[in-house]
Order: C-alpha cells, then sequence, then structure tokens
DNA sequence: TTGTATGCGTTATCAG
DNA sequence: CTGATAACGCATACAA
C-alpha cells in the first residue's frame, strides 16, 4: 500500500470531464462555466486535492524552492541566517532546502548537483573551507542559474553577494584588545583560502600596525575546519604558547574558533579578561553567560539572510538578464562585556 | 537566459542514436554494445550528464529524499538530530529536505504538504506544540506514507517511535535536587499537550512524591513556545517566585527554558546553586562554560536521529505493509557540574 | 464552453 | 543490439 494522491485525472474521471477542464477549473480559468468550475473546486476540496509540485517543475522548469548549502546548521550564524532566509522565502511563496558540506567540497559538490537537477531555481551559498575548484559554481552561473554568495563569497564570480565588513569588524575588536592594554594580540583565523578569513586577517593587522605594534607570523594561526574539530584548536592554542614570548590576548575570527578557544583557555586554567584576552566572532547567544562573560564581535545573520534571500528571488524573477551585481556589505557589531573594569585595572599595573 | 541541463535527448540527437538507447547505455544495461556504450558515457562524462531526479520522481513516484520537520533548528538538541539523520541517509543514498514549524500548526501542515507532494520517501517529525490535529498525519499513515516520530511524538498514531526514557531523566535530576538539599522544587514545562512534557512532568512528580515532597500545582508552569520566547519564561519564573513559600530550584523541561530560565535567575543575581537549584535538559555544548557551570539532562541527539533514519529506510525499503510498529527508547545522561561540593554545603548549612 | 493533443525527462514495453 | 511508443501529472495551444 503505497501513498496515492488524488490526480486531475481522478477528478476528471469521476466527474465525467477532460483533464484540460479541470484544470482550467482549478486554475480559475474564464473560459470555464460557473457551474462547472464549482463542481470541480467542490470534488478537489472535498478529496483534498493538491497539484503535484513534481509534475509542475517538470513542465515548468522551475520549482518555486530556493536551496541553501551552509558547511554546518549546528552553529548559530549559520542557523540564525537560515531563518533570516525561511522568512522571506516563506512569504513568497518559495520552499527552502537545506543542505550542509561540513567543510568537504565533495559533499557541498553533491549538494550542488543534487539542488540544481532538483530543479532549484536558484541558491544562497556560503562555500566550504575544503572547496578550491570554483569551476562548477561559475559554470552554473554562466549559465543561468541565480546564485547569492554570503558570508564566504567567491571574489571572482560576478553576482550578488552579502557579507559584513569583517575588515572593520576585526580591526575594532584588535584595536579594543589593544586599548585595554594587551601587547601580544594572537589570531586564532579559519581556513586561509576563505574570503573572511582573509578579509578579518587584514583588519587584525592594520590594526596591529597602526597603534604601533609588530606583526608577528608566529601569532597566526590557521585552523582548516574553522574551530569545529576541538583538537585543531588546541593543537594552534599549543603552538601559539611555544612561541617567546606568548601571547597576552587572542582574536578569534569564527564562531566555534571563539567558543573552543574559550574553552581551551579555561581548561588551562587561564582567566579572561586578566590572564589572557580574548575576543571572537560569535553569534552564539549564551556568551554573555559564559564564565565569564566573553565579549564578542555579533554579526547580523537574520539580516543576512533576507537580504541574501531579497537579492535571490529579484535575480530569478528579473525577465532579463541581470549584468550590474551588487555586494551588500552589513555591520559587524562589537559586544563588550564586563571587561572593562578589570582592563582598565590591568593596564594600571602593566604601567 | 535560464540554467539548462544536458538530457538523454540532447545526447541522443548528438549522437544520432535514440533516446531509449541512450538511457540503456548509460544504466549499462546488457543488450548495449560495448563501443555504444563507451560513446554515450564519454559524451554524457563530457557534457556533465546527470538524470533529472525531477523527472525521475515523476516517474518512478519515489524520490529517495526524507523529510524532515522539526520546531527550529537552531537549537542544539534538533541540530544535533539532524546531523545523525543525514549520516544516515547520506551512506544511503537519501537526501534530507528539512524544514521548520516554528512551533506554529499552520507552518507545520504547510510543510507538511509541500514535502509530501514533493514526493519525499518518507517523513522524520517531531510535532509542533501547537499542533492539537493530527488527522492529517494519520491519513498520511494510513495511506501508506512512512513516518517516524521522534522526541515529540504523536501516542495514537500506529508507526515507529524514538524517544528518550524522559520519566526516567527528569526523575534523576528531580532526585539529584533533593539529595543536594533542596526542597521546593519547580517545574518549568514544556506546553502540556507534548508527549515529552507530559513524561518528564510524571517524572518529576513521582521523585517528589517517593521521597515524601508534595507536590504542588502552583509549583509547575507551562510555557507554551518550550521557552523561544524570553518573555514567556520570565513571566513563568515571576509567578513561580510569587508563590510561598517561594521555589529553592527549578526542574527546566526543554533546551531554550533551561538556558533562558538560567539568563533570567542570573539577571535576577541569584547563583545557581547557592542560591537556587537548577537541572534542565539541554544537549547546548556551552553549558560547561556558564557562570556557574550548568548541571543538565543530555539527550542522545545524533543517536536519535541515527535510529530514527534507519527505522524510516527499513520502512520505505520493505515491500510488505509493516504492522509491527517498534518504539524505541533511549537513555538520557544526567550530567553534575561542580555543584556537589556547594550542594553538601547547603545541605549541611539547612540541617 | 469543452475536448484533444503535445511536451517537460525518463524508463519500460514492445517491435524490429 | 537498437528504435519507437506510452506513461508519470500537469498546463496549454489548438480544435470543435
Amino acid at each position: 500500500m503505497k501513498f496515492e494522491a488524488v490526480t486531475i485525472k481522478d477528478i476528471a474521471k469521476a466527474l465525467g470531464l477532460s483533464t484540460s477542464t479541470v484544470s482550467r477549473a482549478l486554475r480559475d480559468s474564464y473560459e470555464i462555466s460557473p457551474e462547472t468550475k464549482k463542481l470541480v473546486l467542490e470534488y478537489a476540496e472535498k478529496n483534498n486535492y493538491h497539484p503535484n509540485p513534481i509534475a509542475l517543475s517538470l513542465k515548468e522548469r522551475r520549482s518555486r524552492s530556493i536551496g541553501v548549502i551552509v558547511c554546518e546548521i549546528a552553529n548559530s550564524f549559520f542557523s540564525q541566517t537560515i531563518n533570516g532566509i525561511e522568512s522571506i522565502a516563506y512569504n513568497s511563496g518559495y520552499n527552502v532546502i537545506i543542505s550542509q558540506s561540513r567543510e568537504s567540497a565533495d559533499r557541498e559538490m553533491l549538494n550542488l548537483q543534487y539542488l540544481t537537477s532538483r530543479s532549484v531555481d536558484g541558491l544562497i551559498v556560503s562555500v566550504s573551507a575544503e572547496t578550491k575548484d570554483f569551476a562548477y559554481f561559475k559554470e552554473l552561473n554562466q549559465r543561468g542559474m541565480p546564485i547569492v554568495f554570503f558570508d564566504r563569497i567567491v571574489d571572482d564570480i560576478q553576482t550578488h553577494k552579502v557579507i559584513v565588513d569583517n575588515y572593520k569588524g576585526a580591526y575594532e575588536a584588535t584595536t579594543h584588545l589593544i586599548n585595554s592594554g594587551y601587547k601580544r594580540i594572537a589570531n586564532l583565523s579559519n581556513a586561509s583560502v576563505l574570503s573572511i578569513a582573509k578579509e578579518r586577517l587584514a583588519g587584525y593587522k592594520a590594526a596591529l600596525s597602526d597603534n604601533g605594534l609588530p606583526v608577528d607570523e608566529g601569532m597566526i594561526r590557521y585552523c582548516l575546519h574553522g574551530g569545529m574539530i576541538v583538537e585543531e584548536v588546541e593543537e594552534a592554542i599549543r603552538g601559539l604558547f611555544e612561541q617567546a614570548p606568548a601571547p597576552d590576548a587572542i582574536l578569534t575570527s569564527a564562531d566555534k574558533l571563539t567558543t573552543n578557544c574559550f574553552r581551551i583557555l579555561r581548561a588551562k586554567g587561564l582567566k579572561v579578561p586578566d590572564d589572557i584576552g580574548l575576543i571572537g566572532f560569535s553569534n552564539s547567544d549564551m556568551t554573555e553567560l559564559l564564565d565569564p562573560p566573553l565579549s564578542v564581535i555579533r554579526q547580523p545573520a537574520f539580516e543576512m539572510g533576507e537580504v541574501a534571500t531579497s537579492m535571490l528571488l529579484q535575480l530569478i524573477e528579473s525577465k532579463r538578464p541581470v549584468t550590474d551585481f551588487e555586494t551588500r556589505i552589513l555591520q559587524t557589531e562589537l559586544i563588550i562585556r564586563g571587561s572593562s573594569r578589570q582592563a582598565g585595572r590591568r593596564k594600571k599595573e602593566m604601567v
């Protein structure tokens, strides 16, 4: 016994009409008599008929659904973005198909092929850290598949993009650490190929230079999995502390990097911010409850999802090819928590 | 310019063959000559042909994809479950379509209709707190759609289910609070219609009774949105503290309930566990880092996802109708953090 | 106002 | 070994 839905054909047979008449009646076509319409509509209602979207997709070559590819949904930033995406899509009658790459290029490709062949009308993508070959994205884009990149964008693909001002976010956070009296600030960075990692790193370096502090490559560590694997963060931090002199503060450039770095510092018995400074990118709603409360750089994730979706729908629904692509840059928010007093004290101690 | 994929027809035309020959060559049929096969396969490879799953679904009435409905993916428990679901589905060549109900019955119904009409081969569902009418689920199930419920199950629908021993989880946690010296333990519960809420509430009450403590309905508050909305938790806690005597400990029966309760108690200046006891269901990976570290009841979310998916695939792939349905019950884990010493001290003080 | 025929991409069933 | 045809569910151009 397999699930069978009622089709137009069923209605037609039951009512002694042709499928086209039924089809038109259901679409409330002007060329159908009121009586027939009523008959069909009532029967359809009673047997709760729903048009088969698969058949519709096959016919219309569109599915009113959009595909989303992120590396990991169990990540505050991405799940908040997805909420933003869904809120817009839902209101526009689009369905959202979510898939995770888990930072694997293979898996990303598989999801990509699934989604495209599945006739999604467009894609919203934050690329995986492992992806080196963007040829398939490019081809897709050139062949007319609407794509919007967000967060981790691909520079040389011409399409709409949504990012935050990563440079500024990292710059401000680093500056705050410097103003709090820290002199040797390390950077835990994401995979160096990622656009966001580059931008954040640049902001970090600029802040050091602008404040007369040296940029020491030994103070910079890259975590290929963005901190998702605790061991890689441990390894990076160990490397940092093997340097002489050791860092007195750390800027973490990814969500999981921030929380896992915090976890490890705490396990080492280091108190933030008295023993060591720490600020990182994080969208977790629990950083304020940590022991001690953590200062973070927060991204407007929900809004990014909304903006990306609006852009995508615009691409999907525009008749003529779009040529003037836009990169929307939103602002991060630097949230300082409970560390100013201690940082002040620290500053005095150091004088 | 619209995205166009290469089809069997394209290949046939280009190679001067018929579509059926190409189709068979691609499926490596024995009745096609090696030369033709080679020709077709190479051409397909070069132009990176991929069969159109939409057309396949239409024909085969199956899609090799499964639908998942949860209330919220930005919830540790559910995102961990989804990871478990994907890990099994991925290995079996199934795709996963995730959708959120946001605790809205309307939205759940919409997603449900979308997924079923979209020819998902089966469903994995944790029902929304708002849903009162399960007729559509029942109908779907009776008409042969494989469904596995997990976490928030529907009792009177005959199908496979995956849950944890909620009764025992709540019982053990409550008992631990009692043994730590708390005498007036409140319960922040989820919407009372939910299976999990009922079971956890029963475990809580039983633990009180078994230890000679009275069950006071005034100490029980229901949050219809499971704590997702901070205000409802604030309201509930305010209500609790208006009682006389006020509670000296709280058992929270949902993920967001736990973290938001913690947040509010902290804002009120109440220290856990010295001023007030707190244990709750939570799968967040950050509870150990909270200020102070929080004791929690943890569910094997990933494993639940794996089990649910295995069960579903079994249903999907079994030829004959299944009649002996199974309810798999996994065990929760009570994680006690840093409170034993203080609880001990507290106990002594109270003597 | 209603019915017939066609095609979307694929495969199964016949024919050749 | 290969080709033509029908069917999956739907919408629509064309006939009547």
